[in-house]
DNA sequence: GACATGACCGCAC
DNA sequence: AGTGCGGCCATGT
């Protein structure tokens, strides 16, 4: 299968009020190092897919467009909409992250 | 094939 | 705490 597939299963299965960093996304689909991979792959989602892209932040928690623009604004109001709280424009990994292998 | 470009990451300053 | 740099992988020119 192809490795953006890999992508989507992953994230088709992260759960409500949880995120995952771009480099966890790629590693819990079996592409470790294929962090920048998964960015390419969340920009060209099939046009009306249903997949929660916006549970996908960057590693140290601030999302990916710049503050104020549409995207910011969609993705941030999704995530506080499951319960996700932002400080300082940045969201706590360690608190909301999911790792489905530890816990 | 050589560059440039990204919804990135980690670590060094 | 902010910035820079090298490394990373697929795509586009």
């Amino acid at each position: 299968m192809e490795n953006r597939e890999r992508i989507w299963q992953v994230l088709h299965r992260i759960p409500r009020g949880k995120a995952v960093s771009y480099g966890q996304l790629a590693k819990l689909a079996a592409l470790p190092g294929y962090s920048r991979f998964a960015g390419h792959v969340l920009k060209n989602l099939p046009a009306g897919s249903r997949l929660p892209w916006h549970r996908v932040v960057r590693s140290d928690g601030r999302m990916a467009f710049p503050r104020g623009s549409e995207q910011y604004q969609l993705q941030r109001s999704r995530l506080e909409a499951e319960g996700i709280k932002f400080v300082n424009g940045k969201l706590s990994l360690r608190q909301y992250g999911w790792y489905p292998e530890e816990r």
